[in-house]
DNA sequence: GAGTGGTCTAGACCACGGT
DNA sequence: CCGTGGTCTAGACCACTCG
């Protein structure tokens, strides 16, 4: 009878956004707490809990047991990144997938990678760098370093067939990592081999990824010249 | 009395995940459904649903109506980066945070920002290009096209105290938007007002929102050389 | 058509954390 | 202390979609 009726969790999720646009609720004010919502809405209390915890997770509340929920002062977007594997990447634009292993040997890391690593001086790991190609053309240089302490395995796998992203997903699967974006002029060895001068402005990608705290592998992934990463904000995101 | 008991959704979602990663649930595998997992369990459906629909946000589980729960085949690892103002980015790092308006001006907009924008040729656009600069270096340069049509305001702001940045987040709230990430060599006239030579590798943002459909504003964003961005990574599966 | 996930309800207990 | 969000329950209806 009286307006839309407020009984799933996206009505009510819309209604709050629209306050908060509205300026009804300006940034930092306390909004009522779930049961009031819930009375008012006309509806239970765990459907105002789903809309107001998405809202949370999207950053534009702040919630917090006995102080209440509040509008984020600052609203912080967010913008969710798909990672997929590189090979899927490829082919899911339609281009043909090539992988070619270039180096592989164990030895001693680096200072840089032993300390994303976690590791010790003594600690041996394996490096492997490889080439990705799309339609044959150079598409991105990987070059890694495998910890041996945490995945023993992977001294027996070749990498020549499969390449070690894919092998890693399927051996020893990550429970959360850290990853890195940035611009970099194109260096030695990745400029040659991705066939561009040295200097040229690249996009890098680096990534660290754990399982259970045990460091697994530190990759640095330099793609060929043009490569974008796409994403879409809003509101309702996770 | 036997092991761990499965009562919270966090539990449930831990215990399927291990036997994702034992491969007691392969890729590809339909997992029992809710009711069933329930029982076992001894929880009510409510809660696995809970434990099963945030894997299925995070790309683990695909689930369909009828076809059941399903592991994935092609583990997409989503990276979450947050996108907050400006000003707040520099800041949050200790750094005092320093704007400067370069140009203002009402013109139709190239070709490019028509098609991102939505527009026909007519239609005027506020054109706007910024400093924003850390400890006193330059940070990010900033070249907006704002749609006079969507948000008329602003062709009554100035721009000179708040950036547009600022400025369209508390006076025209976005529902969506588009976000690329990018390496180029930096352009001109961004090269000179972030003082490095043209060419130099620099890390692009462009962005573009939307209000329910309609757009409110394109902006590329030219980082200076160094920029990073930064995010971590969720649980991925095979 | 029937089975599965998606959601809502009304009530309850718990845990955290301001006061 | 005690109010608030966090979660669980047992049951119900709905919507999509596969067969």
């Amino acid at each position: 009878m009286s307006g839309p009726a407020f009984k799933n969790w996206q009505t009510i999720q819309d209604e709050v956004l629209r306050r908060i646009h509205a300026r009804e609720w300006p940034p930092g004010h306390v909004i009522p707490g779930e049961v009031a919502l819930a009375r008012e809405f006309g509806c239970a209390r765990a459907t105002v809990n789903r809309a107001l915890r998405a809202l949370a997770d999207a950053g534009i509340l702040e919630r917090r047991r006995k102080a209440g929920t509040r509008v984020a002062l600052h609203p912080v977007s967010k913008a969710t990144v798909d990672i997929p594997v590189i090979r899927r990447e490829i082919e899911d634009r339609g281009r043909a997938y090539d992988y070619r292993l270039l180096t592989r040997e164990t030895a001693p890391p680096p200072p840089r990678v032993q300390a994303e690593l976690g590791l010790n001086g003594a600690a041996p790991c394996l490096h492997v760098t490889a080439l990705h190609s799309a339609d044959g053309a150079p598409y991105v240089h990987e070059d890694r370093w495998i910890s041996l302490a945490t995945v023993p395995q992977a001294a027996e796998a070749d990498f020549t067939t499969v390449s070690a992203n894919e092998w890693l997903l399927t051996t020893a699967p990550y429970t959360h990592g850290d990853i890195t974006f940035a611009a970099e002029g194109a260096a030695h060895p990745a400029a040659e081999i991705l066939t561009c001068p040295e200097g040229t402005p690249v996009f890098v990608i680096a990534r660290i990824t754990w399982d259970h705290g045990r460091a697994i592998t530190t990759v640095r992934l330099t793609y060929a010249p043009g490569y974008r990463v796409r994403s879409e904000i809003g509101p309702a995101t996770l």
